[in-house]
DNA sequence: TTGAAAGCGCTAACAG
DNA sequence: CTGTTAGCGCTTTCAA
């Protein structure tokens, strides 16, 4: 009879070997491992006594024994600017799920939008890792082929870097900001200022990108410096307006959103005075009065589009994310006039 | 001559193993090994000559190998229910930055508010990790007391549990339900419509428990079924009119952020017809017109307490972060005459 | 100050 | 089908 706790109340720690299960099933720890593994050769008799010795001491294989053996330590990292912002926390959120579906585990790291940070956090996480997800790499290329050589796998999410190496998973922001414009021109703006996001994204090179159709289109666009986050479309609202624009099109929603109030704080119509555009469609984007008109992208896709990438197509590749424009209330007509620019 | 490539250009791979860097050097692994750790006494020749052999192959030492010796591997692990949610994002965001500070790193999970998954998640997490934190875990106490025995140190946040291996950092929802309710009876308002969170969620529970001292004030509190995110709180809010209430509270912001959207399509006026709260303020609860009265927490302040609690006071102990009343425009005087309940 | 050797917990040959 | 052995990469005695 089995010395087996009753009720099955919790085993003392995580701390049992192989070893103990071993004697206590007395058998190899060749026959304990074979059984954990599964699907090997061993008797039902054996398997039997082995299941039980292991459920009584709470077995669980130590997984630094078997990373060390195996080489892999069936987990994925993902470097992010902000781990608080919903963007990067929705990524994450995809990439997580996909992985645990299949047993990995997932370690993060937030660099606070640091080069210097990101560099040296994806080094220390290629240490451990099987693969690396960076977000939005700010780090010089140079260095994103630096680790990509310290890493046994590379995917970037928006941003790509032509490496044998390096794959990337991207959205087209390009595209989304020239669909935008189309938007803009169906109702007659022509003077445009774009909010611009952090200075070494990818992604806002590739909206800006984008405006050159804008351009072709006969639209002026002024590009000013902004910002990703609330406060700083918030913060940036009064310099927008200085310019006299009919439409201004922010880095992404969280930036459109901040303009907006400083904008209801000033009494200006939206989009009676002046029409607004944020990228990305955050959850709140629905939610505001007018709604915003913006450039809607899945993010929790992008996730599970870069663990497939790793998964099936590691190395050199970029996949495409295209988005969709959202109509909603913060675009119309440009206004006869021109805004009068704002005292500041 | 060492024969080191100029310019720093990337070497191979994390591939080098502490044998090439003793090959190289001339020396043996253990003093590689007292080397890389420093601190130890070593001729300053030899350091030189290994720490150039280490640069050389890019010598970084294999995790695995040190976890595996030291039975520490530096790493916390981080479970929540929705790593989408701002919430918990932010909490993860506070932890990571702390235990990145002192080169810890970290692992997550997220659960889809499945206490099945949780707790799997958990335990699974558990054998990799230094440290715990499970984020208003939704599983039994039984399961959650497993959890602990299965992890070398466990720490709880919004939830509590009397035990002696098991701490926790909790939001005092109870009081800031009570600060709320308060603040209501000054503009006059008696029936107060309560939309729960989710199912297990204990922050709800003490949330329930402030309720108890508005009923004291002579507020009456209809608590209706809901749950947590922004939809939740736009499908729920026709049932929360049927009940003619003067306010309602919301579990927290974003279910109150639905609300709003829901009330405006409805042209119902807030504050003018009814007030409207929500619980943690947001980001956006400062961007929307009129802004949203709340109890203010400070997510990430969470994710750093929480931290302190694995370093500095492990084991039993409750730690309570303070909000505090944010009175913006979607809170005043009580209508003289209730709503009409509205069709459905 | 340095090296040799043992062993962390596990798995994969190789025998039997 | 099962046990023995070797060794993953590293750190840490113990000697020299």
């Amino acid at each position: 009879m089995s010395k087996t706790s009753r009720g099955g109340a919790a085993p003392s720690a995580g701390r049992a070997t192989i070893h103990d299960v071993a004697r206590i099933a007395a058998v190899s720890t060749a026959t304990v491992s074979r059984v954990m593994s599964g699907g090997k050769p061993v008797s039902t008799e054996v398997t039997d006594r082995v299941r039980a010795a292991a459920r009584e001491v709470g077995y669980r294989p130590n997984p630094a024994a078997q990373t060390l053996l195996r080489g892999r330590s069936q987990t994925i990292g993902v470097v992010a600017p902000d781990l608080g912002n919903p963007y990067f926390a929705e990524i994450l959120k995809g990439v997580a799920a996909e992985a645990a579906e299949v047993g990995h585990h997932t370690l993060v790291a937030g660099t606070d939008e640091d080069p210097e940070r990101e560099y040296r956090s994806a080094l220390e996480l290629a240490r451990w890792v099987d693969g690396l997800l960076l977000c939005a790499p700010r780090m010089s290329t140079p260095r994103l082929k630096e680790v990509a050589a310290a890493s046994r796998s590379l995917v970037l999410i928006n941003r790509v870097l032509r490496h044998p190496s390096i794959g990337a998973v991207v959205v087209d922001y390009s595209e989304g900001v020239k669909v935008l414009c189309e938007h803009l021109a169906g109702f007659g703006h022509e003077r445009i200022v774009y909010l611009e996001g952090p200075p070494n994204a990818w992604s806002d090179r590739q909206r800006q990108r984008g405006f050159r159709t804008a351009e072709a289109l006969g639209q002026t666009v002024i590009p000013i410096p902004c910002g990703s986050a609330m406060q700083d479309g918030y913060a940036t609202a009064d310099e927008a307006l200085k310019h006299q624009p009919t439409a201004v099109i922010a880095f992404n929603d969280h930036v459109a959103l901040g303009v907006f109030t400083r904008l209801r704080e000033l009494g200006i119509d939206v989009p009676g005075e002046l029409s607004l555009i944020g990228i990305d469609d955050a959850p709140m984007s629905a939610h505001t009065d007018p709604g915003l008109t913006t450039f809607a992208v899945s993010t929790v896709d992008l996730g599970r589009l870069a663990w497939q990438k790793f998964t099936s197509d590691p190395g050199a590749g970029v996949v495409h994310l295209s988005g969709s424009l959202v109509v909603r209330g913060s675009t119309g007509p440009a206004p006869r006039k021109r805004r009068r620019a704002t005292k500041r």
